[in-house]
DNA sequence: CTGAAAGCGCTTACAG
DNA sequence: CTGAAAGCGCTTACAG
């Protein structure tokens, strides 16, 4: 199958017989193309295979529509979950946008020099950023003072910033546990204390214990609880210890899978039939963990998470008049205004001067 | 801090008192710049922060300096290793390219019409796609045809793929068994039979039982074995009867971390103590996994394989006259012969007709 | 409603 | 070794 192609505007415009601004306009929807020309120029460019050249584009407008996933360097501060992934790049693709992802050293990300430019570094108009522990002052300082468009990711920031209501989830969960009757329910976590999610997570299910009038128990930490390299053999005298007398729990809240499977262990060896003997609930993140952990879990959807950082980043980058807002419109929206379905520029970012 | 920046080459002659053309020779290691002018030039560029605009660059050249990271929109078809994206956009970083996410459905990547722009609707110049399971036919024939530079991950095919060696992975996890003493040794998965990676491990550890002479042991599969959402439930029984009587096996091999999970459950539950009464060993992804099981693990090292991928995307890139291969050299690089660091032109694509 | 001209920032021939 | 000119494909004023 050959089929005829066209590789720019010039090309369709000299095929069709009008001018390459007649095809820009049609193509762009923009006014100044009678009807008819319109859908004639739109069909003809879908039949030749007709795309804008992404770069030239972006040299004129100075947009690259894109956005890049920032991530440390340092895995361990950034976790790369696949839901995020998708729902950020789907959200942008809705857009007409790309994900890029952007590994960085803290060098360069607390580097004064560098962030000014990673935007056009990087040809992406805003960043997501994906760095969740021992976040540098400084780094957080630097995106603020160059008024880079940015939303974080799975952190707490004063603003623009998106994370799960892990506050909540411990909430609900307790409370599915205090409906079902228990009493005894305890909170067992192996992850660092570092991150808020553990806090928050712990903080609802306080909160729902004392709602019931009942006082929380001490949280369940392994001696080396602070390590993410804690193995089960370090676990199992800690959890069997937890599961054995007559005042041991009759529910457990884990922090995550890990903490699940090595609970569920140490109740198999004590031939603890869960949820007969003992109930267990968990946070988890995806459909493959529950093959691992047959329990109730509060899920956490990363990827309405990634949708709706793309949502407000898309919200920084319009001006006033676009988003009906107070701010100024930015002069390009005051220039063709009436035409406008989006707001060519980016807030504070690539702005001509 | 204010500091003086600069914001393209214009500027930077201006500021240097020489010429636009000058400033770009000496930037881009190009001959026709005196020495000392050359050093001069490019540290002032560090100086002032400049840095070249990735877009204009892509306009001219026809280049866009990235790949992307084609993913199937059905997530259980392209299984997305954070690794594998870290060594990925770290090797590409390293030649000043970036990596973005491409999400396609199937529609797309099988349309006759889309494959020949899918580089220049993504703005990149090759792709590394990462469908692993139930590939059409459609869209590797597609990508063969219309010479899209691309590399194959997780997925045999007969050119142009990176995977990890499963087989060998089976072969080495099962001898090191063997040293052990072990001669019951099973193999036991949940995996879905379609991917090859499942295949190789068993068919490695099949290999290494016939070269001791020892018969491999039935595979041991759950009834709903093709099923992901297979639950402990379900598993209990089957693992429980692997472990039961005077011929279980001593060892077991198993495909992931899923069943090893499993499997040592079961153990706890029939008090066997791993690795004293039953050894397990296991292929894992990452340093996390070990968190959850204590046992001997084929470290699947993803980042080595996002590394490859992105050399071999490299090679295909540059023509005969840069690698120094048999193939012929490309317009542009015969046009500069010599001051060619790297083949301007991706092969296939891109070209200017 | 339509067009001719200028420009984005960069690179590539071609001429000295 | 150095420069003036043309071009990449697109968008944006400005003039009819």
């Amino acid at each position: 199958v050959i089929q005829q192609t066209v590789k720019n505007q010039d090309e369709l415009a000299r095929y069709l017989g009008v001018t390459r601004l007649t095809v820009h306009r049609a193509l762009n929807g923009q006014p100044g193309v009678g009807q008819a020309k319109r859908q004639k120029i739109v069909q003809a460019a879908r039949d030749l295979g007709y795309r804008p050249n992404a770069a030239a584009r972006a040299t004129v407008t100075g947009r690259f529509n894109a956005a890049a996933l920032v991530l440390s360097t340092q895995s361990g501060r950034s976790t790369l979950f696949p839901g995020l992934v998708a729902g950020a790049a789907d959200a942008l693709a809705a857009h007409d946008m790309h994900l890029s992802i952007a590994r960085l050293p803290d060098e360069k990300l607390t580097d004064e020099g560098y962030m000014p430019r990673v935007l056009r570094e990087w040809t992406v108009d805003g960043l997501l950023i994906n760095y969740n522990q021992e976040i540098p002052d400084r780094l957080v300082e630097l995106v603020q003072r160059h008024r880079i468009p940015s939303i974080w990711i799975n952190s707490k920031q004063p603003a623009d910033c998106v994370y799960p209501d892990d506050f909540g989830g411990g909430l609900q969960a307790t409370e599915r546990l205090l409906a079902l009757g228990h009493r005894r329910i305890a909170f067992l976590s192996f992850s660092r204390p570092q991150h808020y999610s553990g806090a928050d997570r712990l903080g609802g299910y306080e909160q729902a214990m004392r709602a019931m009038g009942l006082t929380p128990l001490p949280v369940l930490r392994p001696a080396r609880g602070n390590k993410l390299d804690a193995t089960g053999d370090d676990l199992r005298p800690l959890t069997s210890e937890v599961l054995q007398g007559s005042e041991r729990p009759t529910a457990v809240l884990t922090n995550g899978v890990r903490e699940a499977v090595a609970l569920m262990h140490a109740a198999a060896w004590l031939h603890l039939e869960v949820p007969r003997d003992l109930s267990i609930a968990s946070f988890a993140e995806s459909v493959e963990d529950d093959a691992v952990v047959p329990l109730s879990k509060m899920r956490i959807t990363r990827t309405d998470l990634g949708r709706l950082a793309v949502k407000m980043l898309l919200e920084k980058w319009s001006c006033g008049l676009c988003r009906g807002r107070a701010s100024p419109p930015c002069s390009r929206c005051l220039s063709r205004r009436g035409a406008v379905a989006r707001c060519p520029v980016p807030a504070g970012a690539g702005r001509r001067t």
